[in-house]
RNA sequence: UCCUCAGUAGCUCAGUUGGUUAGAGCAUCUGACUGUUAAUCAGAGGGUCACUGGUUCAAGUCCAGUCUGAGGAGCCA
């Protein structure tokens, strides 16, 4: 009867002193033949079990090692040790799966993150990321929490889309076509789409945007959260081929509205951790500042994680248009000192340094950009009266970069027709999108907030392959 | 993809100007110890020096290429 199991964490926090309970787990340390650290991934803290001398023999003494999985019965006591105040006096031990010490790669000692993550599989057996899983998924749960006390739908956008338009990235391609070269070939040399599964080309999405677009004409606010893929060679600690998104799209809805609420959404997430995942974001904050020490004066935040996440959910984002933005820049000494590697001049993307400038020197908060110029910008994004800027918002964040890119959309037909003819895209095979436009069709307005990325944010994880169970990355698909 | 740095025991690292049998801490194993907190104490075992080729009397050490990882950049979420 293994439901007549208690959790460790549930065991830790109520008052079970003197009854009898049942508790399974993984061994993380045996110390003196007579204390087992006992955890279950309910909670970052460990169950001491406390095994009396002639409870066990010899044999079965030598098979309790890191890793093994016990069940145990026994008393819940007071502890008679400092580090706990419950701890559990076996009656009934037994080994439901042993682990060879010598084997076991997690040893009761400190790993590297390089290390655990080629042991990826292993790897939630660890306080860290006991921690940045089970803040991953509060967070996961808080999302959907959050959008549908505000009554949006959540869609599910598909995977597999033929639409090559997005022009987000490089895109996976999709085919059960023979890729030896033997597929068959138009008289042009290209490959015969015709013959292929779906009978055109298709690929992994890069973003559910289009399709929620379609949704949020009929249901006035939509969300979808799922997989998305990146075929970029991307080489960094904030990049992934395959990462989540959570993009809500609104209906009567303009570019303020978006800020609005995509600010009150980080917010509600951070506080959602911050309620439900103390325990684990305090020992990442530990993690993190121990971490810290290690590096130069410089390079070490000023702040600690909790200090940082509660100053983000007391304080309001700073908004200031792109122009604004070149403004700052242009009369900073940091550009006057030509400590830029990059020129600034109204026109140009903002490299990272401008945006690490911004957010982690000038404003010491997440800043939302808007009214971009137009040139750098995609195709569906609302032109600004100036006819120079389009109504779009990106969100950075200290640390990350880049959390949220947003945009009211260009709801006009003419306009977006015109739009997509400049930046040469197909209209006829976007003929579904622009329907949209010539039925019915309102200011909207949306955003796209990368989930890892969000995590890292509140976690402090600096690598974002940490973040994610089974990162995808160029030359790495294991598991 | 570009730049920089790295790859030595299960893990984290040291290894001098190229020179005898490649070291340490932790982990593991053996023994001791019954109120320990990543226990402690004593002892033992453990190496394709990333891979391929080259220079040399001699390569962990020098050179070239490849692979992998880290940091930064670009692209972006």
């Amino acid at each position: 009867m293994f439901n007549k199991r208690i959790k460790i964490k549930e065991l830790l926090q109520t008052e079970v002193i003197g009854q009898e309970v049942t508790v399974m787990g993984w061994v993380r340390t045996f110390r003196n033949n007579q204390f087992i650290a006992l955890n279950d991934g309910s909670t970052n803290n460990n169950l001491q079990i406390v095994v009396e001398l002639g409870l066990l023999d010899d044999d079965t003494l030598k098979r309790i090692s890191t890793g093994a999985s016990l069940k145990v019965i026994g008393h819940a006591v007071a502890s008679l040790g400092k580090g706990q105040k419950i701890e559990v006096k076996a009656k009934l031990i037994e080994i439901l799966g042993d682990s060879d010490a010598e084997k076991y790669p997690l040893q009761p000692k400190k790993h590297s993150l390089e290390f655990l993550r080629e042991i990826a599989h292993l790897r939630f057996r660890t306080n860290t990321f006991g921690a940045v899983f089970r803040v991953r998924h509060a967070l996961a749960f808080a999302i959907h929490q959050f959008f549908n006390q505000k009554g949006f739908v959540y869609l599910h956008t598909p995977i597999i889309t033929a639409s090559d338009a997005e022009g987000a990235g490089e895109m996976f391609k999709v085919t059960t076509l023979p890729i030896d070269g033997t597929a068959d070939k138009n008289e042009d040399g290209s490959i015969n789409y015709k013959e292929d599964f779906f009978g055109k080309s298709t690929n992994l999405t890069v973003s559910g945007q289009l399709e929620g677009e379609l949704g949020a004409m009929a249901f006035s606010e939509i969300y979808t959260f799922g997989p998305t893929f990146r075929a970029e060679n991307s080489n960094t600690a904030r990049h992934l081929a395959e990462f989540w998104m959570i993009e809500p799209e609104m209906a009567f809805c303009d570019i303020e509205d978006n800020m609005n609420l995509a600010e009150e959404f980080i917010k509600y997430l951070i506080q959602y951790a911050m309620d439900n995942n103390r325990e684990d974001l305090e020992f990442l904050a530990q993690r993190l500042a121990e971490e810290e020490k290690q590096l130069p004066q410089d390079k070490r935040s000023e702040w600690g994680l909790i200090e940082k996440l509660e100053f983000v959910l007391n304080n309001a984002f700073e908004r200031i248009t792109y122009t604004q933005a070149i403004t700052i820049l242009l009369e900073s000494n940091h550009y006057k000192k030509k400590k830029f590697q990059y020129d600034v001049q109204w026109g140009i993307d903002l490299q990272s340094e401008h945006e690490r400038y911004l957010v982690e020197k000038h404003f010491k908060k997440p800043v939302i950009v808007t009214g971009y110029p137009a040139a750098i910008k995609a195709f569906y994004m609302r032109m600004n009266d100036d006819g120079k800027t389009v109504a779009a918002m990106d969100i950075l964040a200290p640390g990350i970069g880049e959390i949220v890119g947003g945009s009211q959309r260009e709801e006009r037909l003419e306009k977006l027709e015109q739009r997509m003819k400049d930046m040469h895209i197909p209209t006829e095979e976007m003929s579904w999108y622009l329907d949209t436009r010539r039925f019915g069709t309102v200011p909207h307005a949306g955003f796209g907030l990368g989930f890892e990325r969000m995590v890292q944010f509140v976690s402090g994880m600096t690598n974002i392959r940490d973040v994610i169970a089974f990162a995808r990355t160029p030359k790495n698909c294991e598991f």
